[in-house]
DNA sequence: TCCTTTTTGTTGAAAATTCAACAGACTTTC
DNA sequence: GAAAGTCTGTTGAATTTTCAACAAAAAGGA
């Protein structure tokens, strides 16, 4: 486990835990690392949820099959990335999507019960664990929140402007940069691209705010 | 405390845990009940979070205040619905939303420290009620998962076509009921109500779906 | 540096959504 | 049981978005 440390720590989940202890941990968690070739299953639909997955190198992609069977990515993960771990602490009895190694990959995969359920050995970072775990599921759930906040305005110039201002008042000024490029940044707002493009246009025009490439400025 | 004990046994953070050893453990946790009249504000935007709320009577309404000023509704929660949960958990400096009683109601508080950090009387019930809110978590993050999963649809049709599988699977039948009205519906897949309707017709005549009222069956 | 690839901005036409207004069906209240 | 209020479906016009195609700009590679 020992080669994994230097990734491992970079992951929010083991935040705050020493590298002895969290070696401990692993073991006692019984943690595995497995490995996959490009395009094999890690995790498939419709199995219970039971393991969350870290991925500690290479790459893997959430996949959903659609109602009319088209498959559709969700996501792509890379290191120090953990997936799955809703459906784990949720317990849901049938996996809504696959994971997929886009790569050869190296994935760990802990039985989430392990974690939920302390050992008797009672040691104390396993307390640190769930809190961060816990942290882990409130941070996407606040930004899922923001997030349909933002998409649930009509129109694209509505979505811009509110996704911009959040990105000011947490940037505390009226000059940040967004982590999208204009495909993502459409993607995200739910809008098409190109629309989403002439708007700032027109907002450069009517001189409600600037742009330069992801740096923005809010008049 | 003994006087909420009916409503708070309904409460799924409180799931599997018995009577006294609820009563006991509100006591640990030190649970606190205040009771706030019409419009009086039980948490503020800006201050942090750290306290976890529990309707017991009466209802509230998370509120935030718009970037140009104005006051929105986010939602409306009564007995026995947990609100700010993901904030204190996420810890979060300063909350983004208030939230105002909206009749008279009396609110249980509680720390969220004192759950995350058991207590050194390492009662058993505290474990799962930090369980019994990880699942509350990974619940919300899965349910907003699948909403923006049904959002990020670009047409009434598809928005409405995806949601309606989505329900058809869950009741695993073509026959099934949905927990909105029209306008509830028309709200959750982010379109307009108007819209939606004369979508639904065109689907009935074209023989792809039949409803009544919020009973649906899927062809 | 030059060439290739990717990203971004622009456009106009087609398609879809929103908006406002209204009428009928259904509920609730007194 | 009547009246008031709410919910739903329908319509047409105005607005907005999407889509496809292309050109300019930027980034990356040889």
């Amino acid at each position: 486990m020992k080669k994994y440390l230097k990734i491992l720590k970079k992951c929010p989940l083991f935040a705050e835990i020493e590298d002895d202890s969290l070696l401990r941990m692993l073991t006692c968690l019984g943690a595995k690392v497995e490995e996959f070739d490009k395009k094999y299953t890690i995790l498939a639909e419709g199995y219970p949820a039971t393991y969350i997955g870290i991925v500690l190198s290479g790459s893997v992609q959430i996949v959903q099959v659609d109602y009319d069977g088209n498959r559709s990515i969700l996501s792509e993960l890379s290191a120090p990335d953990v997936f799955a771990e809703a459906f784990a602490c949720a317990e849901v009895r049938a996996l809504p999507v696959s994971v997929i190694a886009n790569e050869p990959s190296q994935i760990m995969l802990i039985d989430c019960n392990h974690i939920l359920h302390t050992c008797e050995n009672n040691c104390g970072f396993h307390q640190q664990l769930i809190f961060n775990l816990m942290k882990d599921l409130a941070t996407k759930t606040i930004l899922f929140h923001q997030r349909i906040e933002v998409t649930s305005k009509r129109t694209t110039r509505e979505k811009l402007l509110t996704y911009l201002s959040m990105q000011a008042k947490k940037a505390n000024s009226h000059s940040f940069e967004i982590p999208f490029d204009r495909q993502e940044l459409a993607d995200y707002l739910e809008v098409d691209r190109s629309g989403l493009s002439a708007e700032i246009g027109k907002l450069k025009k009517e001189g409600v705010l600037d742009s330069q490439k992801n740096r923005f400025v809010l008049y």
